[in-house]
DNA sequence: TTATTATATAACTATATACTTATATATAGA
DNA sequence: TCTATATATAAGTATATAGTTATATAATAA
């Protein structure tokens, strides 16, 4: 079973609604930080700190390309956290440009 | 759906490890406030203001009866509060005395 | 009515949170 | 190498959170 403390981890990590937007838009498969900016409206480094918080609970993972870093949710959650996904409205995106989210870069 | 500002809201009112244990209390039905004060390690107002916080979330009801206040978990909760109430292992508590929790006490 | 008891609210405080701007790091390209 | 770009980290700040103690409220008992 989950500790209480690994609960109470993962629960703060989703309880804000600019990082359940995140997570809106990964449901649509990996995307990379700077398509993530545009949605929020906050600063980079902000969006760089929600997401961080996401990967230090477990929630997203991270693949880097170059200068560009993807994040995706990981396919491995627990239920609870499965079933807030679900109940998110996916939030589509409009990828910045073929240099960094093109499908060809994607491997 | 749930918007995401009441999914923020209900998301709060669960991550907290104190208000988790006062969910995972009221797993096996109503309690009143004062065996809830014996199981969390704090003061007597500091659980009214976590009970008051699940309260507004919607995610417990309450019952007054005489002076004591009975909690217990709404029946209808969004699927992922209430699968966060599966995962939750339960806790037992030992009643007060008949006074407040006997089963007569219960209406 | 007065005293007692259960719970809630008020006022306060320390810590956590979520931004901001400035700067660091790392990669790519000229 | 030098410059530009993507992202992360650092430092600072305003607000939120979760506790505390003191007090208020409401019901019961004497």
């Amino acid at each position: 079973m989950d500790s209480l403390l690994n609960m109470e981890k993962q629960l703060k990590a989703v309880s804000d609604t600019n990082r359940l937007k995140l997570l809106a838009c990964l449901k649509q498969g990996e995307v990379c930080v700077c398509d993530l900016v545009d949605i929020l409206e906050v600063s980079q480094p902000a969006v760089s700190q929600q997401l961080r918080k996401l990967k230090e609970a477990g929630i997203i993972l991270e693949r880097k390309k170059g200068t560009w870093k993807h994040y995706r949710l990981n396919e491995k959650q627990s239920p609870y956290i499965q079933s807030i996904l679900n109940t998110l409205e996916p939030i589509s995106i409009h990828h910045c440009g073929p240099s960094c989210c093109s499908e060809e870069g994607h491997q």
